[in-house]
DNA sequence: CCGGTTAGTCGAAACGCTTCGACAACCGCA
DNA sequence: TGCGGTTGTCGAAGCGTTTCGACTAACCGG
């Protein structure tokens, strides 16, 4: 390993020379640069990270910490990942992920304390995040992908999640139906005061009393048997639901058996809109889903950029910024027929 | 930031007896550790990983190379991951994950040659990879997840795929299938060479043979519609077949879905074993799907621990090992009756 | 009582880089 | 002619560790 000592030498120049040449923080005459650029390229010299690290007291590393259970990750929060990367290579920054469970900070108040990460990327965060006071106390710059309860001070990107309930409740109301059901994430999710389950809970029954409907919500667990159990269930409630609104990637599919289970036709009986989906994964359904997509590698790049901005001290305080999931329709929604309204007017409906 | 300088002043012992506190790399009397742990408490230090890093020269990291593509990573993906970052923690180093396509490797290659990585886990090894050819140029240690078809002097962890198609077959067989259509990953995949599908196409029909009978097998393309054709086809070139062995996971779906709509009973007149597929992804479907699943997190904590002992010098030249997956049945496999078999012996359907 | 270990500690020299202050050479301008 | 201001380069002092050689005491066997 060749170092700057060997390229100095080589070029017959002063080491801070050479290391003028590759930082640019002085002007250097074009014939020195010449010849350090060539000596450089003989001895294949590669700076060594570390002695710069120690130097600069900058690793030009920035962690993302994604929480990662056993269920793998969704093409969603991959999105997060390849903006993310894109974002922090173009700005000749190192991405690295670090699999940090929502419990286990140890790891993660070690990297972030021995100075070998500049900042870091919080995704998933809860509305209560032991990671976020972790982080404040270890003096560690950080952005968030989603929001704490209290997030005013904090800089975060997030989806717009009132938003983008509204834009699917609103395309559902334009084709007719009036009989909604919203399958959320499952009670312990919103118990524990997940995010996105408590916030889009929230707009849901906002949005559909704006419309003078009556919200109807029901829980799933983030599995195929949970969206079974919540499509019977919703049947139960509302047996003459033409639309069902589901925030559950996981649950999604159990939802789509049952409803071919109890030979509900997709979309001609009921109309299904799947929310912060990737493409990739509504394409898996047949027919494809119609969904609300999440800007997923925008949202990563969003906050790795923010995160830059803050580690070179511009960018003044803290940015805030949400993005709504955009509508595609696809094959599983249809204007709801008057026929199928009749169909199933039980007890509540219409 | 409190440095070992200041812890040594107010122990009023010198700098290098707190490093050897700290290393334990010579011997410390216990009243002067003591003073130094004492003093490292009240001034909250901890030691700074650049610098240490610099004077070690080792920066007690190791990267995790994975191709991380749009599609998102399935769980068996992240058992690989989980298992190799339990390990790492558990042998005081940190694991970081680089989300490096098979084409990208400039990223890595600075990462390595910088040397902020004292080693890498490659993960998706392609049968020709050009990573492993740089990361030997850039004399960065390494051990693969998968192999490259020439890897007798490489170190690595890999699925047994020959014994695992051994065991599916031989589960179906046992059940009384005799044709079984192999459903295998796109042909762009095998002419890339992705080892899986190259391994398993061989092996499957190796193992037919071996039964006496003869080995039919389909491409796929990694997604549900590619699972809808691939189940057509299959049955236009084996319009009897009682049995579907599937290598991808990205299909299985579509292969699912489409024995529904051609109202084939799933295991009543199919029978299909998933290959390397995880429980939970198992269970999404319903039935159940009997699988053979991954060694996963297994896979993960060998690579990571083989890695270590060749970090440490020990352990002598490269260790290769190979995992089965194991059988697991769930409600998606069941005997192949006669009355079935002779049913479906018209052109394409019955 | 003496040479040889051994346990415990210290000072200083790395490790490979950045950056500050200094300085020489040159510029144009009054 | 002299003076402030650039421009280009150098030497040296860090950055926060580890580690080597050396030193002092205490100890042990002969």
């Amino acid at each position: 390993m060749a170092t700057m000592h060997d390229v100095a030498r080589l070029a017959r120049v002063s080491v801070s020379t050479v290391s003028y040449v590759l930082t640019g923080t002085r002007p250097i005459s074009q014939a020195t640069r010449d010849k350090v650029l060539a000596a450089m390229a003989e001895l294949d010299y590669q700076p060594n990270a570390m002695a710069r690290g120690l130097a600069t007291r900058r690793s030009r590393i920035v962690g993302l910490l994604m929480p990662i259970d056993e269920r793998g990750l969704g093409a969603t929060e991959t999105a997060f990942v390849t903006g993310a990367a894109a974002a922090a290579s173009a700005a000749g920054y190192h991405l690295v992920l670090s699999p940090v469970g929502a419990d286990d900070l140890d790891d993660l108040r070690r990297l972030a304390t021995q100075r070998m990460l500049d900042g870091v990327v919080l995704m998933e965060v809860q509305v209560q995040d032991g990671r976020v006071t972790a982080l404040q106390e270890a003096g560690v710059p950080f952005v968030l992908i989603g929001r704490t309860s209290e997030p005013a001070d904090l800089s975060y990107v997030d989806i717009d999640f009132d938003q983008t309930v509204r834009d699917a409740v609103a395309h559902l109301v334009a084709l007719g139906h009036r009989r909604i059901v919203y399958v959320n994430h499952s009670t312990a999710a919103i118990a524990a005061g997940y995010g996105p389950a408590v916030r889009t809970r929230d707009s849901f029954a906002a949005a559909m009393v704006g419309h003078g409907l009556e919200p109807v919500m029901i829980a799933a667990e983030d599995s195929a048997a949970g969206g079974r159990a919540a499509l019977a269930a919703a049947l139960e409630l509302a047996p003459d639901l033409t639309a069902v609104l589901a925030m559950n990637e996981n649950a999604i599919f159990g939802i789509l058996g049952e409803l071919a289970v109890r030979r509900r036709a997709v979309p001609d009986d009921v109309s299904v809109v799947s929310m912060v989906t990737s493409p990739q994964v509504a394409e898996l359904a047949h027919p494809a889903l119609t969904a609300m997509t999440s800007p997923g590698s925008a949202l990563g790049r969003i906050a790795v950029e923010a995160l830059l901005r803050k580690l070179d001290g511009v960018g003044g305080d803290s940015h805030q910024q949400l993005l709504p999931c955009v509508l595609e329709i696809r094959g599983s929604t249809c204007p709801a027929t008057p026929t199928k309204k009749l169909t199933g007017s039980g007890p509540p409906g219409s």
